[in-house]
RNA sequence: GGCCCGUUGGUCAAGAGGUUAAGACACGGCCCUUUCACGGCUGUAACGCGAGUUCGAUUCUCGCACGGGUCACCA
């Protein structure tokens, strides 16, 4: 990164289906790289696979990356200096080049049908070798070239590669990585119909951006010499590299958007927010300097850096990601929490009467994904049949005898509740405790077993009182005290 | 199989020859407290193996093991 042109970084996604979380903190790390350097964030999409093209795909690129806020500064559908920024409206471009490459020497036509490949594998397999083009046409005359040419016989153009020697280049990440040039495989570069292939398009598309770093799976770290040979044949400046290990789901496996491996998508519809799944994913493979883990995305521009960028895969942890969304929805302001849980608590219950502020305030820290509030309030349409061994908590030092008599002493206190509000309830409750001279588990335990009929539950019992409602509250008192009563 | 890459607690990870080997999540305990949660404090738990270099290796070198990646007219 020492050169100080200004940097330009791209994420060109395939639109071949959902967004994985993979991909995704590719495209964060790109656009945070791109931003930290104030440099420009590039969208290009590569949809040159007509097989597997998905319909829709495209959409789910653009939403995402809205959503998360990784806002591209020249795109397909913002266009740039640079366009088209579709991959597949850029085809005519590449042959001229390829040939450009014949011309100086760094590539060949090749005229071999796919049935001598063929055959030829074959051997070399069958008799240990690695698969690689034997280089029959590497050295034909421009003669026999133009001869065939002529005759129309079918042909590619291979990138002529270098046998002897090695290639080193430089990884941020990795740092040297050296081959023997003896192991380069003459790639084809433009194919029988004339479309360049991938790794050759993506040089010619990345000079023509002025692409200055390149982000992307170590899965390309193979390739790489061939495109530095690429770069070095065109004269052109060789980006600087920034290769990043996978994100796995288990140690052996890749996180893949099969078998419902988390997409971006599936995470959100879960009752994550976007911010925190961004937080979480740029922790996934890079670690702060400090030790403050939580980030908004200009945080991260911040405190971002390639040297924290780690060389081993990491596996997704959906405890974690639950965790730094727990920390997201404490953070969230009364009124946003509301807006964000009320649906989830319209599944959980059937009441509209409720006091949402209450509400809100007893679940928000208490709630790590919205998805789990439904079945923390489940309490408040029916009272669960709960059973009674509930009453006996060894620190309240309540059973089911001394909780009867307090239900029982409740009864009327609360009954005579005017104004039916926490403080009242609260301060009459509390009159009682004082009366009856017991520790305020003794009453309260209780209540809350009473008007709840759970383990655990979001807020005390005087809460879930004012919350139900003095009726409903009486209603489930009597309740307790009949089966008390039993 | 050839080549390339990786390997610190259960997970994410700091570390870059001498450290009590950070921190976060998870887990246990304590405190707070009307349960749970929040908050605070605290505990258990790690350098894949074997050589070598060195006064001294988690850190450097080489093997080995294990895992991953790559070897297409796919992207």
């Amino acid at each position: 990164m020492e050169n100080n042109k200004p940097v330009r970084t791209r994420f060109a996604p395939s639109p071949t289906g959902y967004m994985h979380i993979g991909n995704l903190r590719t495209a964060l790390y790109t656009y945070l790289i791109a931003k930290k350097n104030h440099g420009t964030f590039i969208l290009r999409i590569e949809d040159t696979d007509r097989e597997r093209y998905v319909e829709g795909a495209v959409d789910i690129i653009y939403n995402t990356l809205k959503k998360t806020g990784l806002q591209w500064d020249e795109g397909p559908d913002i266009g740039g200096p640079c366009g088209p920024y579709v991959q597949s409206e850029r085809m005519g471009m590449f042959k001229a080049y390829a040939e450009q490459l014949v011309e100086s020497g760094h590539a060949y036509y090749c005229f071999c049908d796919k049935d001598r490949l063929e055959e030829m594998r074959k051997i070399q397999v069958a008799s240990g070798m690695v698969p690689k083009y034997d280089g029959h046409c590497r050295n034909l005359s421009k003669e026999e070239v133009a001869e065939k040419l002529a005759a129309g016989i079918p042909y590619v153009i291979r990138q002529k590669c270098p046998q002897e020697g090695t290639t080193t280049f430089h990884d941020e990440v990795f740092g040297d990585i050296t081959v023997n040039n003896s192991e380069l495989d003459d790639q084809i570069l433009i194919k029988t119909d004339g479309m360049p292939t991938y790794n050759f398009a993506n040089v010619v598309d990345d000079h023509t951006m002025g692409i200055t770093h390149v982000i992307r799976g170590n899965e390309y770290l193979s390739s790489t010499p061939k495109y530095n040979l690429l770069y070095e044949a065109f004269g052109w400046d060789i980006p600087t590299y920034i290769h990043v290990s996978p994100v796995m789901k288990d140690a052996t496996h890749k996180l893949s958007k099969r078998n419902g491996d988390a997409s971006f998508e599936d995470l959100v519809a879960k009752g994550y927010l976007e911010e925190a799944v961004i937080n979480y994913i740029a922790l996934l493979g890079w670690a702060p300097k400090g030790e403050n883990e939580i980030f908004t995305l200009d945080e991260l521009i911040d405190a971002f850096d390639v040297s924290g960028i780690s060389r081993s895969p990491a596996i997704f942890d959906g405890a974690k990601l639950k965790a730094i969304n727990g920390a997201y929805i404490r953070k969230l302001t009364p009124e946003k929490f509301i807006e964000l849980a009320k649906p989830y608590i319209e599944q959980g219950t059937g009441r509209r009467d409720l006091d949402m502020n209450v509400l809100a305030e007893m679940l928000q820290p208490r709630t790590e994904i919205f998805t789990d509030i439904p079945e923390q309030i489940d309490f408040i349409d029916e009272l669960p049949d709960y059973d009674i061994a509930m009453y006996s908590h060894k620190k309240m030092k309540t059973n089911p005898e001394n909780s009867l008599e307090s239900l029982k002493a409740l009864l009327p206190v609360l009954e005579g509740v005017e104004d039916w509000k926490l403080q009242n309830i609260h301060d009459k409750v509390f009159e009682l405790i004082a009366q009856m001279g017991v520790k305020n588990g003794v009453v309260l335990w209780p209540l809350r077993v009473a008007v709840s009929g759970k383990q655990f539950t979001p807020g005390g019992g005087i809460e879930i009182a004012e919350l139900l409602g003095k009726e409903e509250t009486l209603r489930r008192i009597h309740t307790g005290i009949e089966k008390l009563s039993k």
